[in-house]
DNA sequence: CATAGGCATACCGAAAACGTATGGGTTGGC
DNA sequence: GCCAACCCATACGTTTTCGGTATGCCTATG
């Protein structure tokens, strides 16, 4: 009953012979004939005909041909498949992405994944500022591309790029003038926020920024995503400070321009369930890295 | 890559318990988890995550499990299959008979291998006295019923019953008043023959048993079939010496008679080639014998 | 009659598997 | 908070099995 006899059974039925059987399967004539006599021996049924010029399947023999290499060949696609999984080129992956990344980065990325990990079968879902958590740790999505992190002890994060900070404002407003703007003169101007740094920690980057740079911006609007915040300041309802990143999906009429002397940068991060970390994700988090690090 | 080590990984799996597991293998607890733990790293897959309370499949693990299950069915499968038709439980057999015995014979036979070797795929076929031989020798059937044997250095022959040789005469013949006819009374009178001896020998036991009583019976016809032989006497053109079990196909009208101290018989054989000797065979002549010992 | 080709048998050394004893980590109850 | 129970992992000695080499037997061939 051992997976090697029936290999050896079915190299021996293919050449029809022993003696080429052992040569192609690397080893001696004898014990390969002793197997045989063994698995004949256990199954009480003689499988081949022993003739003078090498061996003959036997009707029983034949019997046991057909399912045999059937048998070999399903064990095998079942180590392989286990074994394609187990280095990540292989399975499920449901990729949760924020609303901010979806411009700049999902259109390389998804190209990227798919020719990188062909055998993985990927979704991808967008998450809303209200859900994302909760459908990370329901495992409804494997992995998330957030920004920043979240931060829960169930969650694991890997940082995979930064993003610095812009000020969006209108193509006409005198600001967009300058090719960079200082902090100073956003003093007392209207921001057009997104949500409230508890559900959606990227405004609260923007709003240490402001704080350690001692200026005050009067919250005139509350929105929940970048593309809103885009819209209002097209209206020209106000200024928006937003990640570069959201450059690549704004409309026309916008105009990004970066601070002088301000490093302040965002984080874009990978996050996922600490307990389903697997090579999959490790192989996401590669592609990702790659993606990302040419923005 | 062992059956053996499939065969033990599907335990574990099934149990989600190495524990379990070795106890349903009737092995000790601690080899089985060195098993589990030698394909894990011959596949370099972790395929269960070991939990405080047992042992969890991964997803490699799960997809080898829907494999490794079918594979071991499959050669569980082949096994089986391979003693059946190693103990003659299952396979083909192309049984030919004689139009003789197809009245008497076939209605039980049938039947009687049907039950008796429900794995086996059966077919009957028809002999004639011309190409009984040939068939034989071409595989074309694989064991042939005959009265009597087939003589040929290629092909076995095993009795399995005997018939008493009758005379067959029209009902309303004087002769059909006795209860046994003595031969001496037949001399003269007109017999309808099978065919010659070279190719039917059926009549050869008829002649040889003529002859030895000195009687002497003019052939008005030489028939192929036992059935032509009995209208013909129905017709009134003359007797027939036919073995007993003709009587069972015979139409109403016909008498048969044995002959008084006279014990000759002819034999009811199988033939089947002698290197095509099978257990399925050897389990037909059984039931054969069973069926013609009743007859 | 001698030789060659192919399978079977015998024996020995090596590797693998099994069982017993034991360790370590986690859960659950007192 | 500690102890017992449970379950898997490790260690080691024994036994089984496997593979290699040497050799025998049979048959076909020249």
């Amino acid at each position: 009953m051992d997976l090697r006899r029936l290999r050896y059974f079915v190299a021996v039925a293919e050449e029809r012979s022993v003696g080429k059987a052992a040569e192609r399967l690397r080893m001696a004539q004898p014990p390969l004939s002793v197997q045989i006599r063994k698995l004949e021996a256990e199954l009480g049924a003689p499988l081949f005909r022993r003739g003078t010029r090498g061996m003959d399947l036997t009707e029983a023999g034949l019997a046991l041909l057909s399912r045999a290499s059937e048998a070999l060949a399903l064990a095998e696609e079942g180590f392989e498949a286990a074994r394609a999984i187990a280095s990540g080129q292989r399975g499920r992956l449901s990729v949760g992405y924020m609303f901010v990344l979806a411009s700049a980065v999902l259109p390389r990325l998804v190209p990227e994944l798919r020719r990188s990990l062909p055998g993985v079968d990927l979704d991808f879902v967008e998450l809303s500022a209200s859900t994302r958590k909760t459908l990370l740790l329901d495992r409804a999505v494997g992995v998330a591309l957030c920004m920043p992190a979240i931060h829960h002890p169930e969650i694991q994060v890997a940082q995979i790029g930064t993003q610095p900070l812009m000020l969006a404002m209108p193509a006409r407003s005198p600001l967009a003038r300058l090719s960079a703007v200082p902090v100073g003169k956003l003093q007392g101007r209207p921001l057009i926020a997104l949500p409230r740094p508890e559900e959606e920690p990227t405004s609260s980057a923007v709003s240490a920024m402001l704080r350690r740079h001692q200026v005050v911006m009067p919250i005139v609007s509350r929105v929940e995503t970048v593309h809103s915040a885009l819209s209002l300041v097209l209206a020209g309802e106000g200024f928006s400070i937003l990640p570069a990143c959201a450059k690549l999906g704004a409309p026309p009429g916008i105009a990004f321009r970066r601070f002088v002397d301000i490093a302040d940068t965002i984080e874009i991060a990978a996050c996922w369930r600490r307990d389903s970390s697997s090579p999959l994700i490790r192989n996401f988090l590669k592609s990702a890295e790659k993606v990302v690090a040419r923005l």
